[in-house]
DNA sequence: TGAAATGTTGGGGCG
DNA sequence: ACGCCCCAACATTTC
């Protein structure tokens, strides 16, 4: 037997299911097909991801294929170019990869050539989840509760044994792609802050149940602190799985070796991650139109002047801009500041949630379809168990609130190193001689708050009265 | 996984 | 000693 092995969002070698099937079948011919329209910080993470997964296969002997094209057509190509008799993947959940394992599972039939799709990206199949009516949860926690009482997800699988092909098909070279910037580089800053791959994954994974995570209920809060666990974008990728974390926390848990609260607490983080691709695979639409109706006229204002000052961290709140420019230094920001952010985009400046979330799209290492569609639309309030509309963060309180000390603000902003903390998080109500004394001058090296916080509040509301009037008429 | 407005209570200053 | 006011602190309601 030989087979295709299709390699999507389960860059990895450990607990992968399509893999060890086709291992334990014969020879195996992975298969890397380039991805159009990810954003330009997922494709440098893609990059360096996949030549860690080359170097792990090759390890073994074993060639990764890299093809451009329609992967219907590549596949085939490939089984008659290789006589292979088999394909296998592990299944993806975004419309488009449905799609595409559809169009190919059916092409494959067609050619009666065999093939076979795996579960590998989460603890439970979207489809597997029903209401006690029979559909689909649409809040959170009565979803979650129920999974945690049918989930048992097996063991994970051990890495295979490989057994490379003699013939060599032929394959593009993973750095003609150019995956990675170039003119101008600005990969450094998240050069420096990620070790995308298998390997680096697992170690990411180790250190934070050594150091962080009998603090993360109350530490990953805040964003100065290092108690989140970081994995987001290597569990886009597929570098480690979620069968893995589960079990490596529920044996903790049963050795005592860990704090249950704590590591139920991350646990039902990965829920959320479950969650928003289980909505996705119910109500696809969801990329592109809210969730709740009602949503469908409200009045927003898309002002460019707004979006740009957001997008380049210059809205004069200090813990927006923080945000905004660690996301564009590092490809990442910390969870808490990216409710803050979002919550300032779609309330204070009115702008659609649709516009931050292409922004998050191109600059996030972690940028996820299913992800980055709910959490947008929950923070907007017009996603499924959604914040209510009028849960408006206030940009200095929440400063005030989780960066206390200005750690966070004084790393990302840095014309504010000096200011004292009293102010830190409305510099424009320091006297003129604290400010002088801060080398801070509003308007010259920081900018003034783009809106007032008070009035942008009470716009927000406005607009959102004003929606559910226009929304009685439809 | 909020914040602001409004309501309530209780202690202390003060005439 | 007493009543009144003020207001901080906390609780509840509203957006």
């Amino acid at each position: 037997m030989k087979s295709i092995v299709w390699f999507r969002e389960d860059l990895r070698l450990l607990d992968n299911a399509a893999l060890t099937f086709a291992a334990a079948q014969g020879d195996i011919i992975p298969l890397f097909i380039y991805p159009e329209s990810l954003g330009g910080a997922s494709y440098w993470w893609l990059h360096k991801s996949l030549e860690s997964l080359q170097l792990d296969l090759a390890k073994s002997g074993v060639e990764l294929i890299f093809r451009t094209g329609d992967c219907v057509q590549i596949i085939e190509d490939l089984v008659v170019e290789t006589n292979a008799n088999n394909v296998v993947w592990n299944r993806v959940y975004s419309p488009s990869g449905i799609a595409d394992g559809k169009r190919v599972k059916s092409a494959l039939n067609a050619k009666k050539v065999g093939q076979r799709s795996f579960s590998g990206q989460l603890l439970i199949e979207p489809d597997a989840v029903k209401n006690k009516q029979g559909l689909p949860f649409k809040v959170f926690t009565p979803f979650w509760r129920h999974c945690k009482q049918v989930l048992a997800p097996e063991r994970p699988l051990d890495v295979p044994e490989l057994t490379p092909i003699i013939e060599k098909p032929a394959s593009e070279k993973l750095a003609e792609w150019g995956l990675i910037p170039s003119t101008p580089d600005w990969s450094q800053g998240i050069n420096d802050r990620w070790q995308p791959g298998e390997l680096g994954a697992s170690e990411r994974w180790e250190t934070f149940l050594d150091e962080s995570i009998d603090e993360y209920q109350q530490g990953r809060d805040f964003p100065s602190k290092p108690v989140t666990s970081y994995l987001s974008p290597h569990l886009v990728f597929g570098e480690i799985s979620p069968r893995v974390l589960w079990h490596d926390l529920h044996d903790r848990i049963a050795l005592g070796t860990v704090d249950a609260d704590n590591a139920n607490k991350f646990l039902s983080e990965i829920g959320w991650r479950e969650y928003s691709r289980y909505l996705l695979f119910h109500f696809p639409h969801i990329t592109e139109s809210s969730f709740n109706k009602k949503f469908e006229c409200f009045p927003w204002q898309n002002n460019d002047q707004l979006l740009q000052a957001w997008q380049q961290g210059n809205t004069g709140y200090p813990i927006i801009d923080a945000g905004m420019r660690e996301l564009w230094q590092t490809g990442y920001m910390h969870n808490r500041v990216r409710m803050i952010v979002a919550s300032f985009l779609t309330k204070h400046c009115l702008i659609h949630w649709s516009k931050g979330m292409d922004w998050f799209w191109d600059t996030l290492v972690d940028a996820d379809i299913a992800n980055n569609t709910a959490s947008w639309q929950w923070i907007a309030g017009s996603g499924a168990d959604a914040a209510p509309y009028f849960r408006i963060f206030n940009p200095i309180l929440q400063g005030e609130k989780f960066d206390k000390e200005g750690g966070y603000v004084k790393k990302w902003v840095p014309e504010l190193a000096l200011l004292d903390s009293k102010y830190l998080h409305k510099p424009w109500e320091a006297s003129p001689e604290i400010l002088e004394q801060a080398e801070v001058e509003l308007g010259l090296n920081y900018s003034y708050p783009i809106v007032d916080h008070k009035e942008a509040r009470l716009r927000a509301l406005a607009a959102y009265s004003q929606s559910k009037e226009l929304s009685k008429f439809n």
